[in-house]
DNA sequence: AATTAGTCCAACCGCGAGTTT
DNA sequence: GAAACTCGCGGTTGGACTAAT
């Protein structure tokens, strides 16, 4: 997925990893406690420095990543409810494996959590109903087929941990195959998104929550824009246009999450292209579903 | 009861990108 | 402008637990 640039082959290991003495493993709660305390103190961010402070004998990732996954306030424990699979199925079928995306668009619950559930429980639903979870696209049994092509591309789809893709080699026909191999995940996101930007008049405030929520995420922005998502992020240190940006994608994405915003959106990128898709239902016109006025609902 | 296979999830790792020096 | 630093992301691993044999 990532093609390492020159610099990064060349980069040495950041100290914090392979630095002797730091603690790795499951956290006690006595380090948690330790951890609490500090982030409550002093407040989130400096991770590099953080465990000296603090007296933890870990490194600052592993901080880090214990406070956003477990020790953070707002995280939601327990289990996930039906309304919020659907969303993240939803959700993924947009934005792909954009874990913290997806888990910005639920509160409570984080990257990880929703990147585990997804890999061991959501993927399998969706082949069980018949379908790619990671195109969202219906899987064809193709008994027939001996391609290597074909076993290559079914494995990948379902590689996004080695022993659940042994698994599912165990439950599934490795020769299913993907149909419609024109589909390209980003595309189909983008072009939505900078079709709803052109017609969209701007009203230069944030007018729901979920806005605020995205106005933190200038990942998200990174992302569009390696993406060639040019037009969204046109100057990214324009503060203004930056803020319509996050308006316009959370506005957008919310109406994404309407179950029936999928159908109009393959029709516009497709054109005449038929889908069969369950999750596809209306023929509302795209400049409908982007109606600003949404926002103030 | 012992062993094996499967499941789950917290934690780790490598990397890209942004920021600071 | 380049190098170093820092943060955050997605992919992967490993160990605890449970179910099946």
């Amino acid at each position: 997925m990532r093609i390492p640039s020159a610099s990064s082959r060349t980069k040495v290991v950041t100290p914090c990893c392979t630095k002797i003495g730091l603690k790795r493993g499951p956290w006690t709660p006595e380090e948690d406690e330790l951890l609490m305390n500090y982030v409550s103190k002093e407040g989130e961010g400096r991770w590099r420095t953080l465990p000296k402070k603090a007296g933890l004998f870990r490194c600052g990732k592993s901080c880090r990543l214990r406070w956003m996954n477990y020790l953070r306030p707002s995280v939601k424990r327990g289990h996930i409810s039906p309304d919020e699979e659907d969303l993240i199925v939803r959700l993924h079928r947009l934005l792909g494996n954009r874990w913290s995306l997806i888990a910005g668009r639920i509160p409570g619950r984080t990257d990880n959590e929703i990147k585990n559930y997804w890999n061991t429980h959501l993927s399998k639903k969706l082949i069980s109903q018949g379908i790619d979870p990671r195109t969202h696209k219906p899987l064809i049994l193709n008994p027939n087929s001996s391609s290597d092509d074909n076993h290559i591309i079914t494995k990948k789809a379902y590689s996004s941990s080695p022993s659940s893709s042994s698994k599912l080699a165990n439950n599934y026909d490795l020769n299913t195959i993907i149909p419609n191999p024109i589909y390209i995940p980003n595309f189909q996101m983008k072009e939505p998104l900078r079709s709803s930007i052109n017609n969209y008049n701007c009203p230069g405030e944030i007018t729901s929550p979920d806005d605020y929520q995205y106005q933190s995420s200038n990942v998200m922005l990174a992302n569009y824009h390696d993406d060639n998502m040019n037009i969204l992020v046109h100057d990214e240190r324009d503060d203004e246009m930056n803020c319509c940006a996050d308006g316009v994608f959370s506005s957008f994405l919310n109406s994404l999450i309407n179950e029936d915003m999928f159908n109009c959106q393959n029709q516009h990128i497709n054109g005449t292209l038929q889908d069969f898709d369950p999750f596809m239902a209306s023929s509302t016109p795209l400049s409908d579903q982007i109606n600003p006025k949404r926002m103030d609902e």
